[in-house]
DNA sequence: AGCCAGGACTGAG
DNA sequence: CTCAGTCATGGC
């Protein structure tokens, strides 16, 4: 087989995905500030239990910057509860709000300073860290760049591709510059990851699996 | 019945 | 810098 070089291998990963799973149509929410939210409560917790949260702080009127950065804490507490370690995400979530509000006066107005500038930014606020910001710049505020999470690395490790954090982020984006191809390229993984690439990986059906290394090793 | 999710922070070595 | 311990609910 000729080599390919990352670039190319990355770019047919990502249509054999797409192709596979269809469009993915992330980050489903209805605004800005509702993708921040999101981007917490997700942390270590599947999406079904974020979404009951979500579903309890919309039903309130409170999915809303404003509202979250003035709520009790306890109240808090109790609405997003099913998402999990709930007291840490509460007091975060309260704080990143009220200083987005501090900082920016709304998260609309974000989205006109660069990528450089917002990712510390971010990682500065206590409860968001390396993906979180990622996935925030990507989702919430359209910034170009590439959200690095476990399944991404170990699905890169097990393909045989650079499986550091920098050179996959730098990889993929200087593959897919497109806005809407990072968004889809990152839950296409998510998807992948969840059905196929656990620890203890269920390999049937896998779309990668020509290439996967780890499959390679596995059978025999 | 465990195991683990669309992580981040902290303290120890 | 690396790494285990911690935080917590609910689905499978």
């Amino acid at each position: 087989m000729i080599s390919s070089t990352v670039s190319e291998r990355i770019e047919k990963i990502f249509y054999t995905l797409l192709n596979y799973f269809g469009p993915q149509n992330w980050w489903p929410a209805e605004t800005r500030y509702e993708v921040i939210v999101g981007s917490i409560l997700t942390q270590n917790t599947s999406w079904k239990n974020v979404e009951k949260a979500i579903k309890n702080l919309k039903e309130k009127g409170l999915l809303d910057i404003e509202k979250i950065s003035e709520i009790d804490l306890k109240d808090l507490y109790e609405l997003i509860k099913p998402s999990g370690f709930y007291k840490q995400k509460a007091e975060r979530l309260k704080n990143i709000s009220k200083r987005i509000l501090i900082d920016f006066g709304n998260v609309e107005n974000m989205m006109r300073y660069d990528l450089d500038y917002l990712y510390k930014y971010l990682i500065s606020l206590k409860g968001i860290g390396d993906e979180t910001a990622e996935s925030i710049l990507l989702y919430a505020l359209d910034k170009k760049i590439f959200v690095v999470d476990s399944y991404t690395i170990r699905i890169f490790q097990r393909l045989g591709l650079p499986s550091n954090r920098e050179e996959i982020k730098n990889q993929v984006m200087n593959t897919l510059k497109e806005l809407d191809n990072l968004k889809e390229f990152h839950a296409l993984l998510v998807e992948l990851g969840k059905r196929y690439c656990k620890k203890d990986p269920k390999c049937d059906g896998c779309p990668l699996n020509d290439s996967c290394l780890f499959r390679k090793g596995v059978e025999r």
